[in-house]
DNA sequence: GCTTAAAACATATCGCCGTTATGTAATACT
DNA sequence: AGTATTACATAACGGCGATATGTTTTAAGC
């Protein structure tokens, strides 16, 4: 009375593919067929891996809020809390442009087959925030923030950043107005409209964007991964 | 060598049920079938006068950043530029939850039988940031904002409230921090990093919560019509 | 070892969808 | 009147998500 337990290696075959298709050529490649032909499989994998396409992009959706995480917790805390926080901004809008296709399925964009969010999957989502909800904290308790409601003002940068990035994902950002321009003006504007004076909130912006390198950027790539020892490379 | 012209409220009968359907049913309503069936017609006519459905769905996104433009040219212009600002602000958000679903196609959301927006499309949406960019200018003038660049403020409060709508109609933001709550906020907010006094943003934000009613809500209502009469030309 | 239930598929089919090919009727200009 | 042009109707094509059903594989119980 056992399964047919069938090729282990099915399942996350269809989870990667699926997500390569979905980020190279966008929501409208993702088909059971597709992934069909392309994992070597037939339709029903989809069905009895995941209960449908619904299933598997929630598999995808999952994935995609891990990475958003990956990302904010590889920004350091430092003693200039606000450059933190600066650069929790850039780290949100640097996984999200480096997964466009997938950041628009996890906030609300491409229905994709009828697809759509449940209250956990959002929880997953609102759960990221706790990183920028600390930062706050930090920033009040140096004195740099005003009042004292940093879930407040966690929803704010949230809200703005993620409507400047949708924005820029939407090519409604050119120049001269273009989306680095903006968000660079934003993350300060968030900063002083949180009580930060203006010339200290633009040190800690500049401050924040050279540890991009460093903290943001390296983040999927070599290692990032614990599991090879000794193989720090190029450039 | 001319056409049949055919039956004169074919076309316009065709983008109302569209948008109606899009408006109550979402997006996955909008099918050339059921469009046939609504209007006693074929598939066909929605090739005859629109080319396909994308042809359909621009015509409809025309229509959302009419209502948006609409929306936004009934603000007055006050002795209090950062009220109407924050009007401006109300207006945008009333108009996006008034029509979430058209707002979703507008904004780069539901793909829509992969319809995507020409750089005409994307135009529309920018000029609506011209009634924006005024009333920054005379917040400059009036010494409440601090810096001189209108355009840039405009596209910061474009961000910060296109991206708390976006998670407001994501279902994202839920109690205690729910969308009335970050939306006064981040008005307020926007304001101060745009150089304006604490207390004064606050001022201007209530004032301009109590102007609602007036010109905001009545937009699509009764005596908003003045159009032109119709003229009765053909048969 | 054999039986058997159940999971993992394969295959075929259904009812949608957007789109296109083709036919037809109606118009307005020459 | 003739004809080109447009607005449809009808039907078909390929692709889609989903389901029904058959087939193979596995492992547990005897």
């Amino acid at each position: 009375m056992s399964p047919r337990r069938a090729d282990p290696r099915t399942r996350p075959a269809l989870v990667d593919i699926a997500a390569r298709l979905l980020a190279e050529e966008g929501p409208q490649a993702l088909s059971t067929r597709r992934l069909a032909t392309e994992a070597d499989s037939s339709t029903m994998a989809v069905y009895t891996h995941f209960g449908g396409m619904s299933g598997l992009v929630r598999e995808i959706v999952h994935e995609g809020f891990a990475r958003l995480q990956r990302h904010l917790t590889h920004v350091r805390q430092t003693e200039d809390p606000v450059a933190d926080m600066a650069l929790l901004g850039r780290a949100y809008r640097h996984n999200a442009l480096a997964n466009p296709n997938l950041y628009a399925v996890m906030f609300g964009g491409s229905s994709l087959a009828g697809f759509s969010l449940t209250e956990e999957d959002r929880q997953h989502g609102r759960y990221t925030l706790g990183n920028v909800v600390k930062c706050a904290t930090r920033c009040f308790e140096t004195g740099r923030f005003r009042a004292d409601d940093p879930e407040l003002v966690a929803h704010q940068m949230w809200s703005a950043i993620h409507g400047l990035v949708t924005l820029e994902l939407g090519d409604y950002l050119i120049a001269p107005y273009d989306a680095d321009r903006c968000f660079e003006a934003q993350l300060t504007g968030l900063m002083v409209s949180s009580g930060d004076a203006l010339d200290a909130a633009a040190r800690s912006v500049v401050l924040s964007r050279e540890r991009m390198r460093d903290e943001v950027e390296t983040v999927g790539t070599a290692e990032d991964r614990q599991e090879s020892p000794d193989d720090p490379q190029e450039e």
